[in-house]
RNA sequence: UCCCCAGUAGCUCAGUCGGUAGAGCAGGUGACUGUUAAUCACCGGGUCCGUGGUUCGAGUCCGCGCUGGGGAGCCA
């Protein structure tokens, strides 16, 4: 089974239920299982059944507690929903239907009770994802923010696998920035100055020479552009790990510390690029589909019927691709009503973008070359003089999962754009360096990657897909 | 930030025309049982989000605030 260290020896036989549950004890061997109780139920017949989960997969094991346990009337029968146990037992087959395999106890020692069980927030029953976010240090013993953690874990290493196997270089680009208008929406100011009195220059603004960094800095929005510096180094690099946006944007979609996978490909072009983010998705889905399937299954049973049979479509078919200037012109003859008018130059909004990924192609759909006035000053100018080489991967019911481009890699094009921007360009003035030393044309794009987690479970908030969600006034935790 | 909706037991919710509160689940006790969303009986459990107002009387009507949800914008 995925994900589970075989052949690691762990001391005094203590296995992972995952481990167990996957054939790989033979019946017979007494065995150690740690984890925590989600129900127990007594029988007359002298034995109780706890359930077992540990988190390392989805299934629990039943643990049969028999009468004659010299803490059986002491402790045992008093176990309630969340205590953790150390329990040693003999592994057996199950005489009851629902499992095949169970653990007949000899030992349960109970590491830690429940403190009062009635106020225990998480119940052996379905709670309301609004409620469980409320104690977030506690829902992951729950099936369904467990069987998440180990969705996420599992499209993190395809990422990095999907990336390390093609030769790209996992780059660790910084979480502090300089760089206060990298054009992706409001930062978070970094600051060790004295709030209440700051220090303040001749003029009366504050001083942030005297700040830690001597300059005013902030959390990173994207490690876009630095990576494109290694890019321009190692050819084919990626950046993965969290970005900051200090928007007060409350959505089911948007978080103000999420997770971005952001690769850079030297001498590649959009085509190569789109290219790129269709494989990437497409391997990732192939690879949650093989190594997750237990998880999955309970998404599809419980969370979003469809979303196995999501995956595997996309897996197997290609994406579709248009160019903006197509979609426009698919909008503009669709037999409904939009809120906003479809004409040409306009930024796409939520309904234009949903009928297109869901109504009109209903699957994964890469839209390329933008005009130039909806988009950011990096992108490559094209021919045309009035779009851009950009691209967006639409997904259905998740909307924009990916943005990207070609970058622009011609210094006086870069420059007239900043010019054009009204941005100062010696604050970039590195990253104009890389157009003056051996430029080279190069390519890259940013995956949200909650939203990634989201499309895959069916989990229809990113809130719910982040152990610790941060969002507009909301830190806890 | 804007629009709409909601906030009642540990959780999910009901609460009629304004007359001082109820169910299911969870918890406790017992019965029954190789059980597995177990079943059955009984029991305990409430600052009706906060605040101000209308009223003889407010969970219920009105104002303000807080929190949450859905949608929009921003974007990943």
């Amino acid at each position: 089974m995925p994900g589970v260290a075989s052949g690691v020896k762990e001391p005094m036989s203590i296995h992972a239920i995952a481990t167990v549950l996957s054939g790989q004890v033979s019946l017979g061997r007494r065995i150690v299982v740690q984890g925590w109780v989600r129900t127990r139920r007594d029988s007359k017949a002298g034995l109780s059944f706890i359930t077992l989960h540990d988190g390392s997969c989805f299934d629990t094991l039943q643990v049969i507690a028999p009468v004659e346990l010299p803490n059986y009337a002491s402790e045992v029968t008093h176990l309630t929903t969340g205590c953790a146990l150390r329990v040693t037992g003999e592994l057996v087959a199950s005489s009851g239907k629902g499992q095949t395999v169970e653990l007949r106890a000899d030992h349960v020692e109970v590491a830690g009770w429940i403190e009062d069980p009635e106020t225990y927030p998480i119940a052996p029953k379905p709670h309301s994802f609004e409620y469980l976010r409320s104690v977030a240090h506690l829902r992951p013993r729950t099936n369904s923010i467990g069987a998440v953690a180990r969705v996420r874990h599992a499209l993190a290493q395809a990422i990095q696998r999907f990336f390390h196997e093609r030769g790209y270089f996992w780059v660790h680009t910084p979480i502090i920035t300089a760089s206060d208008c990298e054009g992706a929406g409001a930062l978070f100011q970094v600051s060790t100055l004295d709030r209440v009195n700051p220090p303040r220059t001749a003029e009366g603004h504050i001083d942030f020479e005297q700040d830690f960094f001597g300059r005013e800095t902030f959390l990173t929005v994207s490690g876009q552009l630095n990576v494109e510096a290694y890019c321009l180094a190692l050819s084919k690099v990626y950046t993965f790990g969290p970005t900051f946006r200090a928007e007060n944007s409350n959505t089911s979609r948007h978080l103000a510390e999420f997770w971005m996978v952001e690769p850079e490909t030297a001498f590649a072009d959009l085509h190569t690029n789109a290219d790129l983010a269709e494989a990437l998705l497409k391997f990732i889905f192939q690879a949650v589909l093989e190594e997750r399937t237990d998880d999955l299954a309970f998404f599809a049973q419980r969370i979003d019927k469809t979303c196995i049979q999501r995956l595997e479509q996309v897996v197997s078919s290609p994406f579709e691709r248009m160019d903006y200037a197509e979609a426009i012109r698919i909008l503009e003859h669709a037999n409904r009503p939009f809120a906003f008018p479809v004409q040409w130059g306009m930024d796409l909004q939520s309904e234009h973008e949903r009928y297109l990924a869901e109504d009109y192609v209903g699957r994964p759909l890469i839209l390329m070359n933008y005009p130039k006035e909806i988009k950011s000053f990096y992108m490559r100018m094209n021919d045309d003089n009035r779009t851009v080489a950009a691209m967006d991967v639409l997904a259905p019911g998740i909307g924009e999962i990916i943005g990207g481009s070609q970058r622009e890699e011609r210094l006086e094009v870069l420059d007239a754009r900043l010019d054009e921007l009204g941005i100062n360009k010696t604050a970039y003035n590195w990253y104009r360096d890389l157009r003056r030393y051996g430029s080279a044309p190069h390519a890259g794009f940013g995956l949200g990657f909650e939203r990634t987690v989201s499309y895959v479970t069916g989990m229809s908030n990113v809130r719910d897909v982040i152990p610790f969600p941060r969002t507009p006034r909301s830190a806890d935790f």
